[in-house]
DNA sequence: CTGAAAGCGCTTACAG
DNA sequence: CTGAAAGCGCTTACAG
């Protein structure tokens, strides 16, 4: 029996409606060009009132095209496994999402190194690009690449640090100032009255905009709320091998003894291994991540604590996130801040990226 | 340009090299019945020797039948909002998969109540159901339900708690004699020697199998093979309300004052909530769940550690697994057990479930 | 037990 | 600027 024209569905119904084929509908819908203004007008208002939901189906099986998201992160480095986990997360979301035609390629970048970022970003063609997941670990190169992101309405997910005040989808990873406010809450337990502590930042980059700076300045705060008299030094190291880190902690350390240590970033591992080799009193020392590095040091009892953001997560949601919008056009929170872990000797064979 | 027979892909490629129609290609592939022995088997090895992969989208589209997910939990009670978590995580992961055309079907028992649960499951039409995803709260009767289940080949996995031995798709929640174990390790650091502690079971159902016993050998098993010297007392009330559990702990308590008390699930705020009534000196408490109750009287000091296991993201990934695998033949982990995250007045603030 | 045909709701050339 | 038709890889009646 032939369906009456009142219960078509999808493009046939829109088409029958504005009196069209639906090749102009289709046009439309993809905001193709050649279509007159006036029909394409005339299309758009009855999408709308229908509030027409394209079948994913039809729609995939009809365009035999691959998505193809790029991934933009560091990788695996020698001083670091940090960046493993995150590539986990998006391996088994990229095979989750597989089935729908889509493709992950990684663009993997030196951690310390921009001209490797840049190099990598050239590599990207944005003209086979539906998605882009980032690691924006450089500001102004990253500030660059966004921008043509933007120009092509490409969609894009940041994870592990954000940029504020760009356009992203989204972002997964910890609330830098909130980190560095609860490793304050930490050392609060572990020092006493007018004992110094030491913030060290590790990283060739360093500067007001910079991620290690936002977690610093969440440590100073929380000092300052709670009026905490400990004085706070500071140093940072912008050449981030042994050789170099040890000879800036023996300088300030030999002048300046101090009670405890913060490390704003997974470099904390440097840090221990200078430590390990003096005979001094040990200082309390506390830093970021579950690499397999920070973990030695950590069951040794020279990391006191390790905060950890779920990096396996962070890839994971990210990449997902991006899918859920290129496939679905849903939009989740903007903000997706990971809980902030606190790993001892004790617990950590229990942790879970 | 036509195209060349090799070039066939899925059923009409299978069709031709079996030669026969698609349409018994399709019937192989199924399992329906009609379809002589020889050919099925031919079918069947081409299907092997191709590794054919049906085209999701293409079936999505072809078939226009929903596919429908039963969700077999306890709804929140008055006691406890515990299992609203679960319940948002199931929601959310519906949400993604509900353009895939899936259904998800609650059915929520009352926690306290065999029969109620009972009624739930009577509710659901297996022959409308493609797959299951229950906290099998009450063993014997999940017993029955399950092997309604096996017989008509409909994957279920469970959250929350696990009965072992049986053949289900997956299981998403705590390892129940591990996290016992660890809380006997926190207990450690709290107890004094020789001081003693009090294991209490609040739950209408306590038997040998039951997952409170299993959370009871854990915390049992730590003690012994740590050699630690305080004695455990062990009460188990059967009677949930908060009249039965203040005098039964009235009775006990009064002829043993204990050091610390272990409450082995997230009843833990009853007990909480008797200690704060009387002016005894407090003993340390440990419990489980991330409650609104609980939290009340872990941030005024009453409980001392809530030992949480994501029952959010025990719906959340529970349901996924259910869709991985009914459409796409995907299967993970059996176990996956939650890391176990303990909470403090001083982190909770910060829990992500 | 098996086949031939229609159709799911789109996209993609191609024709005008 | 627009339309008509073929086709994506399946499933679903229906016919025999």
């Amino acid at each position: 029996m032939a369906r009456k024209d009142s219960e078509l569905t999808g493009v046939k119904e829109i088409a029958r409606r504005a009196n069209v084929s639906i090749g102009t509908v289709d046009r439309v819908i993809h905001n193709r060009k050649g279509v007159s203004k006036k029909t394409k007008d005339k299309i758009n208002a009855i999408i709308k009132e229908l509030d027409y939901q394209p079948n994913i189906f039809a729609r995939r099986l009809a365009s035999k095209k691959q998505l193809v998201f790029a991934i933009l992160i560091p990788k695996v480095s020698q001083e670091t496994n940090y960046w493993e986990a995150p590539l986990l997360g998006i391996e088994q979301a990229g095979a989750e999402i597989s089935p729908y035609g889509i493709t992950v390629q990684p663009y993997l970048y030196e951690v310390n190194d921009k001209k490797s970022f840049l190099e990598q970003v050239a590599r990207i063609d944005l003209d086979q690009v539906q998605g882009v997941l980032l690691a924006p670990s450089f500001i102004e190169e990253s500030a660059h690449f966004i921008k043509a992101l933007e120009s092509k309405k490409i969609p894009y997910v940041f994870i592990n640090s954000d940029i504020p005040g760009y356009n992203s989808l989204s972002y997964f990873g910890p609330d830098l100032y909130q980190s560095g406010y609860l490793s304050a809450h930490l050392m609060k337990y572990l020092v006493k009255r007018k004992e110094k502590v030491l913030i060290i930042n590790i990283s060739q980059e360093i500067d007001d905009q910079h991620h290690l700076s936002r977690k610093e300045q969440g440590f100073r705060n929380y000092f300052k709320d709670h009026k905490i008299e400990s004085p706070i030094l500071k140093i940072d190291i912008q050449q981030t091998d042994y050789a170099h880190v040890s000879k800036a902690l023996g300088q300030i350390l030999r002048k300046e003894p101090v009670a405890a240590i913060f490390v704003t970033n997974s470099r904390v591992s440097t840090v221990a291994k200078y430590l390990k080799k003096t005979k001094d009193t040990q200082p309390i020392l506390i830093g970021f991540d579950y690499t397999k590095e920070n973990l030695v040091f950590l069951k040794e009892g020279i990391i006191d604590f390790l905060i950890c953001q779920k990096p396996r997560e962070q890839g994971y949601k990210g990449l997902m996130a991006l899918y859920q919008f290129v496939l679905h056009s849903r939009t989740g929170e903007k903000n997706n801040f990971m809980p902030i872990d606190i790993i001892t000797s004790e617990n950590c064979d229990f942790y879970i990226n």
